[in-house]
DNA sequence: GTGAAAGCGCTAACAG
DNA sequence: CTGTTAGCGCTTTCAC
């Protein structure tokens, strides 16, 4: 076998010029079906495969997407990778990962390697976009950017996403049923939008049912396991700790039945907990978890659609928020309190 | 804001020719301090960006790595991917995600990615080479290739990986030494290498130790959490039933206590289990889970840094089969049987 | 239907 | 030190 062979090469061999190879690759119809037959047989046999270099400089596309995520280490973002990876692939587009770790420069970096040429699009799941997005001509918000997981609000850019206010209301509004009263929240990063979001709906389910918050109930993690684990800490301390916890993602749910577990009482004999996300461990978790579920992978699959539809020429109006549905799974850490 | 500036929007500016732009952009020692200065500055000015798609068609190389793995879904790749993010990140290349869903043909296509330019070298992790390795000139060993995580056995590919055989051994005489005698295992798919690797690791132990392995005390899963599930009732279901477990990794260990805890069991009392892996979760876990951790961010970083080795130019002999250490994590899934 | 030719934007000889 | 020039391999007018 030769070197890659290059279009030129099919062209020598077939007799014809390289135009004609380039159009009967491409199933151009402006080529005999004899001689395209004849090209892609050729081709077939050489081994031939287009250099993708050159095609992106000639067709100024990359035919991949970039996305970006705020910790590529997260096990939330699995299944949404999963669903971009799917639905990407199927359209022809590769996926290159973009991790933030919540570095402004960094989310910088990522917007000029859209511009750069690195992808044709983005999907933005950081929740923020670049501190110099209002400078530039037209702003990053002209780029085929959609943004997914977390909203950025007043952005004109498109969205997929879910109800966080509503989903987490209706987490604890479950808890109130069970006959809470004294119900906590730990909650993600303050001020970030999901994080607020999650905490409006416990606070609004909260207020609906005329239940106070009292000093103390409302502590701030990071999502992490060991912030859930030390705002739990902080919540058992208290002269009046809480029956129920609405806990802002599963993962640090996890802390807080483990650090609940380490001091002696018992999930939901004396303390029952909710989460948010449903990570596939949950049910396997002891006891297993009741949580919010979010379609992760359908929330990759329809903001790679939404990005498909935006690079095939589509509009790109605000009206393309999508918002999907999630449920809540009641599963063995919520009871009635004794 | 003009459109896109090229290299020749500078040169025009500055009054000097596209060769000088490109050379003191690219720092060449071929220039004035001065004009490198003025032209930077310029170029900062004019928001400049190199066009990506030119310069990988003239310098053959995309500044990208594939990197592919069985199936993204999988927790288990998130600090290995986090690891080969960030080595790759400081070097300048980007990330490509190749998801095979142990399909042939996507693996065959991945290789045919590297190929065609889309990326520079590729991190295999997928424990398989395409079907017709050996057919094409050469085979697809002479491409820039790391293969970590999983080896592939007779490949001159470099490898990074851990001792499996090893590490099982100890996690079965780690049971033995407790005093266990009837010791199951839960294995991955066979015939991958891993799976057989890490049961000859259990049959190492229990020969040496001289005990028997009943008939239906090896049972073979998929690495998922049911498989665990289903591969553990079915071994509580043994007219003699195992008093402790060596399962091939945390998450089907997971299916295996929840199936345990379902059927009434108490982990560690009645059952002693061991994973594999030490994924995040398992010291969260009920009980916190006595498993075998790899350096799975190492793996990702030394294989990207072997791949970066050999891309500039490096050797890329056989006799770079690194082999990174293993360690035993007591925790409380394991106790002297009753 | 097919071919000739013009670049896409950049880098790297080769001259000066 | 700087400029001129020739492509990298492909797609796509524009002629024929």
């Amino acid at each position: 076998m030769r070197e890659r062979p290059k279009i030129k090469d099919i062209a020598v061999k077939a007799g014809v010029s390289v135009a004609t190879v380039s159009r009967a690759l491409a199933d151009s119809s402006l080529v005999t079906a004899e001689t395209r037959q004849r090209i892609r047989e050729l081709a077939r046999e050489l081994n031939y495969r287009p250099n993708v270099s050159a095609r992106n400089l000639r067709t100024r596309k990359s035919m991949a997407v970039l996305l970006v995520v705020r910790d590529v280490g997260n096990p939330f973002y699995l299944d949404v990778l999963k669903g971009v990876e799917a639905t990407a692939r199927e359209a022809g587009y590769s996926v290159l990962m973009g991790n933030t770790e919540n570095e402004p420069a960094r989310e910088t970096e990522y917007f000029h390697m859209l511009r750069d040429g690195h992808a044709d699009g983005m999907i933005l799941m950081t929740g923020k976009l670049p501190p110099d997005g209002g400078t530039r001509a037209g702003g990053w918000s002209r780029l085929p950017v959609v943004v997914a997981l977390e909203m950025i609000k007043g952005s004109r850019l498109p969205h997929v996403q879910i109800d966080n206010v509503g989903a987490a209301r209706t987490a604890v509004e479950h808890l109130i049923s069970l006959g809470h009263r004294r119900i906590a929240h730990i909650s993600g990063p303050i001020p970030e939008q999901m994080s607020l979001d999650r905490r409006e709906g416990y606070r609004l389910a909260m207020r609906a049912a005329d239940l106070d918050i009292p000093a103390g109930y409302e502590v701030c993690g990071n999502f992490l396991l060991e912030s859930g684990q030390e705002a739990c800490r902080r919540l058992i301390a208290l002269p009046e700790p809480p029956t129920a916890l609405f806990v802002a993602n599963d993962e640090m749910a996890y802390g807080a039945v483990h650090e609940l577990r380490r001091s002696g009482c018992d999930v939901p004999r004396d303390v029952s907990i909710v989460g948010f996300d449903d990570l596939y461990l949950s049910k396997a978790f002891y006891p297993p978890l009741t949580t919010v579920s979010q379609p992760r992978a359908e929330i990759g699959r329809t903001a790679m659609e939404l990005l498909l539809k935006i690079l095939s020429g589509g509009r790109t109006d605000a009206d393309d928020a999508i918002v999907l549905p999630t449920a809540l799974n009641i599963r063995s850490s919520t009871a009635p309190p004794r």
